[in-house]
DNA sequence: CTACGATCTAGAGCGAGGTCTAGATCAAGT
DNA sequence: ACTTGATCTAGACCTCGCTCTAGATCGTAG
């Protein structure tokens, strides 16, 4: 495993299209340390990512569609650049994360029930509506 | 019931306190028109809202929670403005909406299995770490 | 060699959703 | 009457998280 034959690598725009981020995303990301590692470049300055920078990305993207700011994760990314040590702290930030995206979960479950109840109510009306009566919720 | 006595209204701050809005959201709502009808005021010129003032705020608050853009809540806003008639596009913005509430509780879950793995993994080496062994997640 | 698309940098711009400020006015307690 | 705190308006300002632009360069297919 130490001795490697061409490590392949990818393109901004691969990467892009793996991960689901725009390659404006990427670099931009990239300026704001969201990478562990300083990204490889090709003799003409173009990026090349690892398989590893895809994996590390695809964490970011979870950590960010479940509403993790950009500041935590960019903590995150120092922890684990910084190398072991740190892990305690690392494990605080998921975990607090953890419980945050549970808290979300259950907001949007109650939301999803009050939603739910009032599709109901005008699904109901609809369905009653032919028979023609006066009806207004404001009321 | 159509003879009142002395209706009970509320002051933008008791509104504020009972929705969990800032008062400054509370007067760039009522800007937006995100209000069915126009706020009453006192001859000084301070709001006073009703009872239903504040249901309907209480709801915007779940929309709005759960993701509704400003747009479609001024939308669905407009639809019951305009009083009955119009019920069935009230309910498809409705159940569109909940449909994408359903889906982002499932990404959300998705997310949260992902980090509750690593959650895991980082809380299993520490477990185990006092025996003391290097261990870098980024190989 | 020529085209053409993908990528480069630095930095400006944007949309959402409020938040805050200034300066004035109102209302209630003492 | 005076003080204090809540509210008023109009509009400037802010954070977040990208997105886009301009103008140059790279690299690959003909």
């Amino acid at each position: 495993m130490t001795t490697e034959a061409a490590a392949p690598s990818l393109s901004i725009g691969e990467v892009a299209a793996r991960t689901g981020l725009s390659v404006h995303a990427l670099r931009f990301y990239e300026r704001e340390s969201l990478l562990v590692g300083p990204v490889r470049r090709t003799s003409g300055g173009r990026r090349r990512y690892t398989a590893s920078d895809v994996e590390w990305l695809q964490i970011c993207v979870r950590l960010r569609e479940s509403g993790m700011p950009l500041a935590d994760l960019k903590r995150f990314t120092e922890l684990v650049r910084q190398g072991p040590g740190n892990e305690a702290e690392r494990l605080r930030l998921l975990d607090t994360h953890r419980q945050r995206v549970d808290a979300q979960i259950q907001a949007l479950e109650e939301c999803r029930s009050v939603i739910a109840w009032k599709v109901d109510v005008y699904a109901e009306h609809l369905a009653r509506d032919e028979a023609g009566g006066l009806w207004d919720p404001t009321a």
